[in-house]
DNA sequence: CGCTATTTGCAAATGATTTGCAATTAGCAA
DNA sequence: TTGCTAATTGCAAATCATTTGCAAATAGCG
């Protein structure tokens, strides 16, 4: 039977080799969770993913696990907005180190293309149309007296 | 009774006349949580605050309380390091907008003065000492569709 | 087709944070 | 100084997100 583009076309995913390279066994769980944040342009979290699904297709609990190994393999990445919940959106490219601007009230995101801090809120502002933007910036490191 | 410099000097800090202004009472716990927030050098997470405090001193319920109002007024900064705990650090000048470098080992911070970020870690690396630093940077505002 | 490491579901544990409510208290007013 | 009242506290219990243990189910290789 060959393949039909009006179909179901699941067989030629970025992700599927990417699973099957760590020896990750694409499940029905796994390929239902990854299709849905294919189709949804904004981060979702566990609940929202959960919620989501066909009903019965698969366990809370398995929505944490399988996105938090997504996001071991870089497939997915984790947002953590300041409320309460981790949100988890498709990593398109495998390309990792992209900011992001996350509306405050639906939570859809939008990709970032610089990576300036200056002025840009005002910029992100005016291109995006967003209003109100602010930003949150930290850093992480070692600090010398945790070196040794 | 004259107040004493050597002792409790407790009538002079910043935070006092901010929490008068909101119509906010200095309560005990509150003054505790204060003035330990004021002595170290690092966020702290709710239990920490809580188990620093002389035993009996103050509700865990309470710090948490407690604490949160007090970034409502501005007098403390929320910490999201990502391990489930939020952290609060005292904001000594009213000056928001400060970026942090957080230890992630032992989660002891410095203020960042500057607010750039292109070639950034490895200069803020650089300058502190700190090694393995990476940034996290989200942008927040309102998005086209929810401004209606 | 069979085997085995990987996954899943379900129940229950954890941990952080919040809420309800009655008792307590800071700070203003008389 | 003494009262009064709204703000605050403590304690118990509720919520919520996330994790863990374990036996049953299964993807994918040989």
């Amino acid at each position: 039977m060959g393949s039909k583009a009006t179909s179901k076309v699941c067989d030629d995913r970025p992700w599927q080799a990417r699973l099957r390279q760590q020896s990750r066994k694409l499940t029905g769980p796994r390929r239902a969770i990854l299709e849905l944040l294919e189709r949804e342009d904004r981060p979702l979290s566990n609940k929202e993913i959960f919620q989501a699904l066909p009903k019965g297709q698969c366990d809370l609990v398995t929505v944490y696990r399988s996105v938090q190994m997504l996001e071991r393999l870089g497939i997915v990445k984790r947002f953590q907005l300041g409320d309460g919940a981790a949100r988890f959106a498709l990593l398109e490219s495998g390309d990792h180190h992209r900011h992001h601007l996350v509306c405050t009230r639906c939570t859809r995101i939008e990709e970032i293309g610089e990576c300036i801090v200056r002025e840009l809120e005002q910029r992100v502002a005016a291109r995006s149309k967003f209003k109100a933007v602010t930003h949150r910036l930290e850093f992480f490191g070692i600090c010398p007296a945790c070196q040794s």
